[in-house]
RNA sequence: CGGAGUGUAGCGCAGUCUGGUAGCGCACCUGGUUUGGGACCAGGGGGUCGAAGGUUCGAGUCCUUUCACUCCGACCA
C-alpha cells in the first residue's frame, strides 16, 4: 500500500522523477556504438563480464522487441511456455551434450551434491517436456517457445550485449511426424514468421546457409543484420540472392591461371630436393608456379568428448585458406586447436613438408574435396627438405570433404557471379535437426500404424537482448543510437525548454496528457536543466521524434525534431497533436 | 587457452618509478546568478586505494600470494 501511495500514475514517463541517468563519458573498455551508447543513455549497466543489468530504458526497448516476437510467433500457431533455468544435469547426460557442449555449459552442485547446468540453451528440456504427454501422430504437429534468460559461460565476452553470457533468448521447437512436415510446418513456417519479425522490427537483414555447430542437426538458416561491427562473415554473390556464413559458404572450384601461349604445366614426378622451402609462398618462388598448383598442410589438434585428443591433418590447394568450422566439422570434432611443431615432430611429421601423399597410416587427414582427381601438384614429401612434384590425387575415397574458405572474388556455385563479404550480426537461426534429440532421449509417437517413431524436429532461436544491439549498430549516429518507431522505448519525448517560464511548462503539461489520452508513449523532460543539455540527452536516447516547447511559444509555434535527420519542423500548437499522430502512425 | 594490461569516490582518470596526512574532471548536496545546443560562482558530502599476507617507525606506492576485469590472438608450418 506504502508504495502504491508513492507512485504517481504517470512518474515514470516524467523525466524529472523517472530512474534515467545519462553520462558523458563512455566505459573505457566500449568500442562498439551499441555498447557505448547502451551505457551513456542508461539502457543498460554492465555488471560483471558478459552481464548486465536492464534499466527502465532499456527494459522497455527488450518489452518492445519481445513483444513483437510474441506476437507474430503466437499469430503462427507457436505457443509460449515457460522452462526451469535451472536444469538437471542427468537430461544433458541423456542426450550427450553434457560433455559435448564444453565449458560454456555452466556446471554446479546443490547442496545435496545433485549436479545441476544453467541452461544455454533448452532442446533437452523441451524434448523432456514433450515425449511425456505427447504419444500420437494426432498431436503434431507442436511448436513450443519460451523467452527466457540463457547462460552460456563464453570465452570472451565482449561488445556489451553482443555477445553476453547471461542473454535473453526466444527459443523455439517444433515437433513433426516427419521429415516433410518439419520442413513444411515447422523449418519454412519459422523462416517467414522470422522474416515479418525483423521486418517489423525495423531491420535490413539477410538469410544466409549457416553451420549447425554445436546444436547439430542438417539444414540451418541464420538471419544476419547487416552491419560493420557483426562478428560473423557472410559472403554473399553479386549476381543471385546467394548468401551464405563463411562457415558454411560454397563456391564453385577456383580454376587454373590462365597459362600464357603455348605454355603448359608440365611436371616430372619425384621427389625434389627444396631446402628451407617450408611455405606455400617460397614453394611458388622456388618453382616459379602458381599457388594453385600447389598443396597447402594444415595441422591442428581435434578435441573430442571425455578428453580425447588427436592429431588431424588437413589439405588444401595452396590458394585456398582452411575453414576452420568445415574443418571441425568434417573430422567430427568437437573443437579444433593449434598444434606447436614439436608435436608436430612427435608424431613422426615433418613440419613445413607435410603432404597427403605417403603419410603413416595412423594419422587422421582430410582433403579438399576440390582437389579430388587432381594432378600435377607439388606437396610436402613428408621429409625434411623435400616436396612430391606431380602429385595425384585419386577421385575416390572417404577422406575427401568441402574445408576451404570462399574469398572474396570467387565463383557463386549457384551462378557463377562473383562473391563477397559482408559483415552481419546472427541475431536469429533456424535448425532443421531432424531426430538428433528426440533418439538419445526416446522421444516417440505412434505413427498412423501404431508404430514408434522419434519426433522430427526444429529449433528455432532469436537473440532477444542481442537485437538491442543490432539495431543500434545499424541505426545511430555521432550523437547516439536511433531507434526504429517499433523498438523505440518512446514514441515521442517533449522537451519543456525552460520550466521556470509557466507558459511553457503548462503547454508541456497540456500536450503530455493530450499524447497519453491517445495512448502515445511519451517522456516529458521536465528537468530543471538548460535547453542544450536536454536535447544531448534527447539525441542520446534516440527517440524517434521531440517536440520542443520553448521561445517559438510566443509566436503559437513548436518544434517536431526528427531525430534521424535531425530536422526541425515548426508547427502551430494547435496542429501539434495530429501532427505527431501522423508522425508516430 | 596463449600474450599484454588494468584494479584508487557512482563514472572517467592522476598519484605508484623515488614510501611521509588520498587528488582532479564529471555526477551528487546547499545557496545564488543564468536559461535554445552538455552554464557560472561560492560552499559541501562521499575512499578500509580489488583482497590477503610480508618488509618498514610509516605502504595507494616495495615484496609475495590471490581474486576480478579488460584488450589482442587463437590462421595455414
Amino acid at each position: 500500500m506504502l508504495i502504491q501511495k508513492n507512485i504517481k500514475k504517470d512518474s515514470f514517463m516524467r523525466f524529472s522523477n523517472s530512474f534515467i541517468y545519462t553520462s558523458k563519458e563512455a566505459p573505457s573498455d566500449a568500442t562498439l556504438p551499441s555498447h557505448i551508447y547502451l551505457i551513456r543513455g542508461g539502457f543498460i549497466q554492465g555488471i560483471g563480464a558478459g552481464l548486465y543489468n536492464f534499466l527502465p530504458l532499456g527494459k522497455r526497448v527488450l518489452e518492445k522487441v519481445r513483444a513483437i516476437a510474441k506476437e507474430e510467433l503466437d499469430s503462427a500457431g507457436c505457443q509460449e511456455v515457460e522452462l526451469s533455468f535451472v536444469t538437471p544435469s542427468e537430461l544433458w547426460m541423456e542426450s550427450g551434450r553434457f560433455e559435448k557442449y564444453g565449458k560454456e555449459l555452466l556446471r554446479f552442485k546443490d547442496r545435496k551434491d545433485a549436479e545441476f547446468v544453467l541452461g544455454p540453451t533448452h532442446e533437452e528440456m523441451m524434448v523432456n517436456l514433450v515425449r511425456q504427454y505427447v504419444k500420437s501422430y494426432k498431436q503434431l504437429p507442436l511448436n513450443l517457445y519460451q523467452i527466457k534468460t540463457k547462460f552460456r559461460d563464453e570465452i570472451r565476452p565482449r561488445f556489451g550485449l553482443m555477445r553476453g553470457r547471461e542473454f535473453l533468448m526466444k527459443d523455439g521447437y517444433s515437433f513433426h511426424k516427419d521429415e516433410a512436415d518439419m520442413v513444411e510446418n515447422g523449418f519454412n513456417k519459422m523462416k517467414d514468421t522470422y522474416s515479418k519479425i525483423f521486418t517489423r522490427l525495423g531491420l535490413d537483414f539477410r538469410i544466409v546457409d549457416a553451420d549447425s555447430g554445436a546444436i547439430g542437426g542438417s539444414g540451418s538458416k541464420e538471419f544476419m543484420v547487416l552491419a560493420d561491427s557483426g562478428e560473423d562473415t557472410i559472403v554473399v554473390c553479386k549476381s543471385c540472392d546467394y548468401a551464405a556464413n563463411i562457415e558454411a559458404a560454397k563456391r564453385s572450384p577456383t580454376k587454373a591461371p590462365i597459362a600464357k601461349e603455348g605454355e603448359e604445366v608440365e611436371m616430372t614426378p619425384g621427389l625434389f630436393n627444396t631446402p628451407n622451402i617450408s611455405t606455400i609462398e617460397d614453394l611458388c618462388k622456388f618453382f616459379h608456379i602458381d599457388a594453385y598448383y600447389t598443396i597447402k598442410a594444415v595441422a591442428k589438434k581435434a578435441l573430442y568428448d571425455d578428453g580425447v585428443e588427436k592429431l588431424v591433418l588437413f589439405f588444401v590447394r595452396g590458394d585456398s585458406d582452411l575453414e576452420e568450422t568445415k574443418a571441425c566439422n568434417s573430422v567430427e570434432a568437437n573443437e579444433l586447436i593449434d598444434i606447436s611443431e614439436e608435436e608436430l615432430i612427435e608424431a613422426g611429421l615433418v613440419p613445413g613438408f607435410m603432404g597427403p601423399i605417403g603419410l603413416q597410416e595412423d594419422i587422421i587427414y582430410k582433403i579438399d574435396s576440390e582437389l579430388k582427381g587432381q594432378k600435377t601438384l607439388i606437396a610436402g614429401a613428408n621429409k625434411k627438405d623435400y616436396h612430391a612434384i606431380d602429385v595425384q590425387i585419386p577421385d575416390y575415397g572417404a577422406f575427401f570433404a568441402d574445408l576451404v574458405a570462399v574469398s572474396e572474388g570467387d565463383c557463386c556455385s549457384s551462378c557463377g557471379g562473383s562473391l563477397y563479404h559482408t559483415k552481419g550480426i546472427e541475431v536469429g537461426h533456424i535448425f532443421q535437426l531432424g531426430t538428433k534429440y528426440s533418439e538419445p532421449l526416446k522421444a516417440e509417437f505412434l505413427d498412423e500404424n501404431g508404430k514408434r517413431q522419434p519426433f522430427v524436429m526444429g529449433t528455432y532461436g532469436i537473440g532477444i537482448s542481442r537485437l538491442l544491439a543490432a539495431i543500434i549498430e545499424q541505426n545511430h549516429d555521432e550523437r547516439g543510437p536511433i531507434w526504429t518507431k517499433a523498438t523505440a522505448p518512446f514514441d515521442i519525448e517533449i522537451i519543456v525548454s525552460n520550466i521556470k517560464k509557466d507558459d511553457e511548462l503548462n503547454l508541456g503539461d497540456k500536450l503530455y496528457s493530450q499524447l497519453k489520452e491517445l495512448n502515445i508513449e511519451t517522456l516529458i523532460d521536465d528537468r530543471k536543466e538548460r535547453f542544450g543539455f536536454k536535447i544531448k540527452d534527447y539525441e542520446l536516447l534516440g527517440i524517434p521524434y521531440c517536440i520542443i516547447v520553448g521561445k517559438k511559444i510566443a509566436d503559437g509555434l513548436v518544434e517536431i525534431v526528427d531525430r534521424r535527420s535531425l530536422e526541425k519542423e515548426e508547427i502551430s500548437i494547435d496542429q501539434v497533436v495530429s501532427r505527431v499522430k501522423e508522425l508516430v502512425g
